[in-house]
DNA sequence: GCTTGACCTTGACGCTGCGTCAACCCTCCA
DNA sequence: TGGAGGGTTGACGCAGCGTCAAGGTCAAGC
């Protein structure tokens, strides 16, 4: 006959783990000694190490009990289950690893690769290194929040850059944020290029109406941040709304207005 | 600016968690409106967005204040080590995984491949069903409960079904539970080669008197289990008690007795 | 101007799976 | 005989929020 400490070291658990499954009742109470001590039998350390391995599987305590109470098939299927849940749980801790691992790369490497090379491709274009880190701080962003989607974003972006116009772009951009005065004539030229490669997009389909709402909270957000880290991008953001669009990471037509 | 919902949606939290980060001072207390209503900038999301991943990857949120403060090489370390739990906490998954198997595969297949050649060399040299069924029970117990002791042991149990005597001494095990009265005659036979093996055992110094404790308890339970399931195993004990020795599935010499 | 519904506010309790006292009783061994 | 090392119940504590409750606010439509 077992003691309940030594019921808990065959099982390997705490003492205060098989009182508490006594008190819900997951664990039968045993009998008592003459003193009102629990005596415990080899088969109580069997239910307890079942207990244990559905536990350490995540299930929860209160579904144990039924469980153990359940036929073959049901059982089985519940564990088809819970393997299924722990594949899962598996999965999103590598994802996990990842994602740290991109935040301690901080501003180094370790961004997924579409991204470096992105950024590559604007350094070569003549963008400025102040434009390439706010991009860089941008896509860091994007990447943690929204790991899955960055795969289909980023051939777009870089394709992007092929365009002379958005060259362009890029490079008036630079010389304005490399200054340190406001340069209105410059941004007007950028809202200018803007509008003019909306337009286009729009004409040939590619940017679709449609779909606004949900996808836009990533680019939403990468405009708020952007116009945090340089105010001036707000006179550009406005400048590009007279010219009947919004945002800058990704364009909406904006309703009609009586202007 | 930003509401906490929309903060929240941002992020992916939900907006008690922000407020919760509040509380517990992780996340600074924003501006509030003239309504009394919380303002976010673009770089509280950022802030909520690092600290949700350091907490999907297991840092607790006592944890994820300090981090955050940090320095580059202190950070990296503490990534670095979290890294290490998420690789462990990934092999305790799997391990788990493994485990529910087993526990589904109850009386059928998967278990341990070498349990069950044990089995089935058990079959082989003639024990019965019923011996078999509980030597099976005993070690779906074991590999539960012990899965990475169950390679070192099952080695050395099949090489001992190749004695004759080991041979003798289930068969006749075999013909005592397969009927159903007490059979003191057969009992002693067999409590006589049980001796004699661990004699044998002893003299070749495969029994190693010092290393008791500890590594006891899984064959200890194996005893209880099986008198539990069959009481006449403990006459059997008893016998080969008398004979100066204790337990079953591993001997151990007594202590002289004044007998 | 009024209602409605979707937000926002603080405060407080609930949940899981035990860890960790506290205050007391039993047993065993030197 | 006394002290160490078991056992007993009872109660509070912990993380990380979920989930009311009981209101104040905002935007839209009538």
């Amino acid at each position: 006959m077992l003691t309940i400490s030594q019921l808990a070291a065959y099982a390997g658990v705490t003492v205060r783990a098989v009182r508490h499954y006594h008190q819900i009742g997951l664990l039968p109470e045993p009998e008592r000694d003459s003193s009102g001590y629990r005596r415990y039998g080899a088969a109580a350390a069997v239910s307890l190490i079942r207990i244990r391995i559905l536990a350490n599987a995540g299930v929860p305590l209160s579904q144990i009990g039924q469980m153990l109470e359940a036929d073959a098939p049901t059982f089985a299927a519940a564990v088809a289950d819970i393997d299924r849940q722990l594949s899962d749980e598996i999965a999103r801790l590598e994802a996990s690893r990842q994602q740290i691992a991109q935040l301690a790369a901080g501003d180094r490497l370790a961004l997924p690769p579409q991204v470096i090379a992105y950024l590559d491709r604007l350094r070569e274009i003549g963008a400025s290194e102040r434009v390439v880190a706010g991009e860089r701080d941008g896509w860091i962003l994007m990447a943690a929040r929204w790991p899955d989607r960055v795969g289909d974003w980023m051939p777009g972006k870089i394709a992007q850059l092929d365009d002379p116009q958005v060259v362009r772009l890029y490079q008036i951009l630079s010389g304005v944020f490399d200054s340190d005065a406001g340069d209105d004539a410059r941004l007007e030229e950028a809202a200018d290029l803007i509008a003019g490669l909306a337009e286009q997009a729009y004409a040939s389909g590619e940017i679709d109406l449609g779909e606004v709402g949900q996808d836009d909270l990533p680019f939403d957000l990468l405009d708020a941040l952007a116009v945090e880290a340089d105010p001036r991008l707000q006179r550009l953001l406005d400048l590009v709304r007279e010219r009947g669009w919004a945002g800058l990471a990704r364009l909406e037509r904006l309703p009609a207005s009586p202007d």
